[in-house]
DNA sequence: CGGGCCGTTGATCCATTTCAAACATAGTGG
DNA sequence: CCACTATGTTTGAAATGGATCAACGGCCCG
């Protein structure tokens, strides 16, 4: 699922790798307003980019899952426009940004892959503001569900549902751009109708056809893509 | 307010350049689900990139206008997941996307140059996002006008408000995600309080700082940025 | 003069928010 | 082992922001 990459291009990118880092559930891996001077790829586990407006509502943009780069997004070389915690565990691979010129100049496949995975955010970002713009509650958090499935499956190598996805409701809340209480009558519908399963803090998708139905959504497939 | 280049660029960039393309308004420029082997660069006018369900709702995404580029967006290389409609008579620069390993190859900077305007969608699609899913509607509407305004003001020489933004409610209302009706209603309390005056089909910004503090937003400053 | 596109307004309806409260579970300290 | 607290889920009732329905007026253009 990931390309392959010549022995320059490993080498290149170890000698890049500073160093690997953890960070527990909850942890700010990036802060809004600041700068960073090392940006991330993650190797294990989940996150989310968000932002906040000065009287506390929330808003997650996206997850980060492995495979992904954090910081990437907004001016490489400038201050975060966003945040980012983690959602559980994970290890993180650290880059210093300073390098980025460097890595142009020699690694063009490398900073193309870069280009294609700020690219392919970019899809996903305009998938959610059409979700959020103009789908229905229901059809919204089908979608996320489903998205989110798309997503884990993408990062394991038997690529079925019904992982556990770990969320809170708050958290789709935040992302769906509903309140709480809504969305969690709408959850229940979509797990009485059997499409999902509500564990303790995180959920599983049943039937993923189901949910795409009712989203009116399909998972693009993305052939191989880059792992820096 | 644009970078400088080095002859060799510039050199580099007019080979690349293949023609120069006019638009009439409304005409699409590039359809979703088509693979289109050119991109473009906005030299003169506005468009607005947009997805639709199938029962034809309609969400717009963002706005290009000149020094923008179209295409860039969603797998470099793949087919187009969103269509670009042309809002005024545009002029549009065609480059051929088989060159792109070509200019990542020979001119780094330019690469560089690429991966920041990709970024910088992005931060802009962050803070949509942030908008349709946590702003009321008489936010959301200040914030997009103040949005387009400044952006207005990035193409032009003399930095001031006050352009006519050339947009009817109906694009104002699926860019926030809104019903036409409340859109009128909420544009109209933005017009009565003075911050802006509605023109024959487009818009007028009176008081950029009125609508920044409605809006709970300020335009963040780039600097200078590239025109590839 | 007629038709189409765009902006405007009032009335009604409904999806979603807000308020309020209860329950479940896990962790903590006495 | 049990209160005690914190976090997350669930539910009902009331309030409301925004959607929908319906109609009119202005303007441009054929």
């Amino acid at each position: 699922m990931f390309r392959d990459f010549s022995p320059q291009e490993l080498a290149f990118v170890s000698s890049f790798k500073i160093a690997e880092m953890p960070a527990e559930p909850g942890m700010l891996i990036m802060v809004e307003g600041e700068q960073n001077p090392s940006l991330y790829t993650v190797l294990t586990g989940w996150g989310f980019r968000y932002k906040i407006l000065e009287d506390g509502r929330r808003q997650i943009l996206n997850y980060v899952l492995p495979g992904d780069m954090i910081g990437l997004q907004g001016n490489v070389m400038a201050e975060m426009q966003h945040s980012v915690e983690a959602l559980t565990r994970m290890t993180l691979c650290t880059f210093e940004r300073e390098r980025f010129p460097s890595l142009f100049r020699n690694h063009p496949s490398l900073a193309f892959d870069i280009t294609w995975m700020a690219s392919r955010e970019e899809s996903m970002l305009d998938e959610h503001l059409l979700s959020i713009g103009r789908r229905s509650a229901q059809e919204r958090a089908a979608y996320l569900l489903a998205f989110l499935d798309w997503r884990a499956k993408g990062t394991m190598n038997e690529r079925k549902s019904g992982v556990q996805l770990p969320l809170t409701q708050q958290h789709v809340a935040d992302t769906l751009g509903l309140s709480l209480v809504h969305t969690n009558k709408t959850l229940r519908k979509l797990a009485d109708q059997g499409l999902v399963r509500w564990l303790d803090r995180g959920c599983a998708v049943m039937e993923p056809e189901g949910l795409y139905r009712v989203a009116g959504w399909r998972p693009p497939n993305e052939g191989k893509r880059p792992f820096i």
